[in-house]
DNA sequence: AGAATTTACTGAAACGATTCAACGGTTCGT
DNA sequence: ACGAACCGTTGAATCGTTTCAGTAAATTCT
């Protein structure tokens, strides 16, 4: 029953309790090599005595450029789950550097997007980790790098925008796992889900097309529906797909969460992936692997990106005239039992 | 090229551009209604045209009584997909309301706790939404109390710890999964994975043991093995348990990530879950629905979950005096195909 | 030994907002 | 017509920290 929301200790008190001035205290406090060993030790058993807490807000007040040290990730669905796999690589990496972690998530629309981008300007980040809402302007992007804050974009390249960025080898993913349904003998391949909003969609798409012209195989635009990314957009593009004259015999999907919500409405229409039809996803998701038929995927190592990601804007913030970076990652064809044997 | 990384705009300069002093420019940024509507629009104006952005730690260093306005979100670990659905509920609620978040990850040790608190307290948090790890001390929480910042527990309850909490009702679950296990017919039902760390594991073991008290049968230690919560450990529990001279015919599992390890692992031993074996999980999360054959679950409504604890952390933090609550949410068996039908 | 440097520390001015007491001017009540 | 109440506005103090310029004592240099 006690009401002792004990006002704040600060500093000054300290420096008063440690017998030393506020300055002194301060620069204690910051490892300033000026001030000798003994001098610390008083004013960290001080901080330890009073239960002292820094405020970081008011650090970062006077020292304006620098900003609360605090960065700032906006991702857009945690409904994917491979944003959930990027956002744990992101975190075990900002858990390594100590570092704090202001999360939004937009849900893929642009105007949360631009209100987040905001509150983060507001709290004053110190770098951004911008996984980009589908319709993002490049001027959103240029208004935060006026303010000399550090931003690195993921999976999303802007043209002409002097930008960090990470990404995977999307046209050599999709051409990877084209190819190897090609070589398994199909001919209807359905490249499925996504849409031309995506900057990661147009790689695939790139890939797919370039290894049917390897085979000499006429692209059908039927083949390649757009959609959501979810379960059941995907089973509506199923729907139409099976209901075609000439029916894919494989599926190159946009993402595992397409994939999989393929899977289950082939399953559910009697038809076997992996067996009946070949499917490969994109991504690598945990969920891939428990799916029967476990899912072939092109896997874009989300946890090392979420990682390579922080390390990417660390460096840029330790290092602002750094020449821009694009760290483009290898993709790898994964292959479990959805995609298939060979046709006989 | 061109190193503009112009000075902040403070609201001093807004106010000259406007013909105001600085402190009615304060007042018409927040809403003061003593501030006629049309020196607001100057002020406004001013503000659009200097491209101002507002200063939240200069802010909330004088009003020393709140916080910065953020919250902190401490979740153990994002592996597991019932904390990315808890997360997905917590931040679609926070975006209604137009709030900011602190995320950390603690991956399940205190330690790191200890560190995310302290940064978060650094960084003058107005609540926090506390998914505490294993082996937290209720000492903890009471510090970060002491500093008059509200908090919210998720599914751990301390006793003798006054604190707002939310959870789920983990007896009940427990006790009607046991129970329907049993109404099938079932007469050996193990309990598998979760931990006495845990404060959830111990309701839901208690909701079985009280189940198969009212049938009659006794308790089997043996039935009830321990383990971290993931696959790996999941399959090392199914191996063990099958080679007992007489294994479960039925089991209830401590989460739905567990579970689906356990079908798993069941699968490839030639055991069928739903037919062979029956096994109802616990949390729903998505990977459930999709799996073969899909996990029946005690739903603990996790989006849910998270805007509640949200909207219990908001109505402290608008009202500090309010009685301490505890919302404990109904939960609800979701029948599927893993659980099987009435035994022969 | 006297000057120059170093060492250990400090006072005071920032940083960008909030907030309180106070201002002159209009309107109201009686 | 006089004081009270109100309105729109403002100057100045304040929040907790950093940082610059400066000081007095101790050490080094020549």
């Amino acid at each position: 029953m006690k009401k002792s929301t004990q006002k704040r200790v600060t500093l000054k008190q300290v420096a008063a309790h440690a017998g030393v001035s506020l300055t002194t205290a301060s620069m204690a406090l910051n490892g300033n090599p000026s001030i000798p060993e003994a001098t610390c030790q008083k004013v960290f058993k001080a901080i330890e005595e009073l239960g002292y807490v820094y405020d970081r807000g008011a650090a970062s007040l006077r020292s304006s450029t620098a900003g609360s040290g605090a960065i700032g990730i906006i991702v857009t669905d945690l409904v994917n789950p491979f944003y959930t796999e990027l956002l744990i690589g992101i975190q075990q990496k900002l858990n390594e550097t100590e570092q704090t972690s202001l999360l939004g998530t937009t849900f893929d629309s642009c105007e949360v997007q631009d209100r987040m981008i905001s509150m983060m300007l507001e709290y004053r980040i110190s770098g951004l980790l911008l996984f980009a809402a589908p319709g993002t302007s490049s001027e959103v992007i240029k208004r935060i790098q006026r303010f000399g804050i550090p931003v690195v974009l993921i999976n999303r390249l802007f043209p002409d925008l002097p930008c960090d960025y990470i990404g995977v080898d999307n046209v050599h993913g999709g051409y990877e796992a084209t190819r190897h349904l090609l070589a398994l003998g199909h001919r209807r391949i359905a490249f499925i889900g996504g849409n031309r909003q995506l900057y990661t969609w147009h790689g695939r798409l790139q890939g797919y097309q370039q290894a049917l012209n390897e085979f000499g195989i006429d692209f059908d635009p039927e083949l390649t529906p757009e959609s959501l990314c979810n379960r059941e957009e995907a089973s509506n593009l199923i729907e139409h797909l099976f209901k075609l004259p000439n029916p894919p015999t494989a599926i190159f999907s946009y993402n595992d969460t397409i994939a999989i919500g393929a899977m289950m409405a082939l399953k559910s229409r009697g038809i076997v992936p992996g067996k009946d039809v070949a499917v490969i996803g994109f991504d690598e998701i945990p969920e891939g692997l428990s799916f029967s038929p476990s899912l072939s995927t092109v896997t874009a190592h989300p946890r090392l990106q979420g990682a390579k990601a922080v390390e990417l804007l660390q460096s840029r913030m330790s290092n602002p005239s750094m020449p821009i970076q694009s760290i483009v990652m290898p993709t790898e064809l994964l292959l479990r039992e959805s995609s298939g044997e060979h046709l006989k």
